[in-house]
DNA sequence: GATAAAACTGATTAGTCAGTCAGTGTTTAG
DNA sequence: CTAAACACTGACTGACTAATCAGTTTTATC
């Protein structure tokens, strides 16, 4: 009896697997997701899933990189054929975007916020290097609009990498306000754009 | 044959449990903390702290509570007998103050920012409540900073609530990316203070 | 120094965990 | 059509888990 694939097309069972691992470890946390957890949530058996994938750790891994790369083309995707009025105007629009995807895909980020993969990253180089580019990658965006703001004189002569980090760091605060329940950062999002106006466009 | 207890005095065995839960819970995460360790830790025996402690997810309670109170005290403590300039003083120390405690008592603010507690809130009141207080406590200790510096002039004549909140998920990220080793606070720290000023000395 | 309450332990239990392995079914390439 | 590579499974293992319990030791009180 030939076992038809619940996929109607495209997505493999190792893929399966593997989107079924980033929810389930973004909501439950690592230690707490057991293979069985994964195995039931994809009708596979545990063997198969330490086919694809070696190990728990190297599941964790594949998860985190999907992640990564998840987020670094999103944000790819949106400025592609994307112009910005000026630098403090795409400051804005990628906030709003930030928090919209911090939404959407949910997941992605309470993986980023769960302290699993940092403390993974300080014994393993993989984990080190994925969370690095990530980070380098969401920081990178925050600088580029300030630099262009400070080209077009839309924000003032800042310090462009320090002030993107603030920034960036004040944007991840709201959504882990927003991930673990504690502030919807929907109440916080014009005050958090005044804010951010107010550091962008002042000069001490 | 009388055990002598390894505290010299005043620390009881419940007490010595419960701080050695704190740092284990803190570091490893609650499911990836096994009551044979903090037994290991402590000489206690596992039963033994299913004697003081009915369960794990109590012990994790009670641990949540000592954060609390410990975060809460320690403001306290700051806050007796200490005079201000004005409001905007008050704030630029009460965010070093944060940064340092944040540093001196990294444990606490490891279990705040675990995802635990935040899953477990939606279920039990308890957890919810200590969540509750202790951000309650946060976010009016920079709310008081506000409202005193929009009295003094110091401070513009901004929301005083969401200004305070916004200012707090900004420390939250940062002390987030020092306690998961992504950036250093210290470097940030002039630039989070100049970032503040310019949030809460201009009206938009 | 007797008594009771509190603190503590060793041994045990029923269950879950990551990971293995020998073997079966399925796809693909020549 | 065949052979090899690939995908997958059921049954299993040894280590670990939270929690229990009957019984012992320590402490406090009179």
């Amino acid at each position: 009896m030939p076992k038809i694939s619940k996929n109607s097309e495209g997505v493999s069972k190792k893929e399966e697997i593997l989107n079924a691992a980033i929810i389930l470890f973004a909501e439950q946390g690592f230690s707490n997701t057991s293979i069985t957890e994964v195995a039931k949530a994809t009708n596979a058996s545990t063997a198969n899933i330490f086919y694809h994938f070696k190990t728990k750790e190297e599941l964790f891994l594949a998860a985190l990189q999907n992640v990564k790369e998840g987020i670094i083309s999103h944000f790819d995707e949106y400025f592609k054929d994307r112009e910005f009025e000026n630098g403090l105007q795409m400051m804005e629009e990628i906030i709003a975007y930030y928090l919209y995807i911090a939404g959407a895909m949910e997941q992605w980020f309470l993986l980023l916020h769960s302290h699993y993969p940092y403390r993974l990253a300080l014994v393993n180089e993989v984990c080190r290097e994925h969370l690095e580019k990530t980070y380098n990658s969401l920081v990178e965006i925050f600088e580029k609009a300030v630099v262009k703001g400070k080209e077009d004189g839309s924000i003032a002569d800042v310090d462009s990498r320090k002030t993107a980090l603030v920034i960036f760091s004040m944007i991840e605060g709201v959504v882990r306000f927003k991930i673990y329940n504690l502030y919807d950062s929907g109440v916080l999002f014009a005050e958090l754009i005044k804010s951010c106006n107010k550091i962008l466009k002042y000069k001490e």
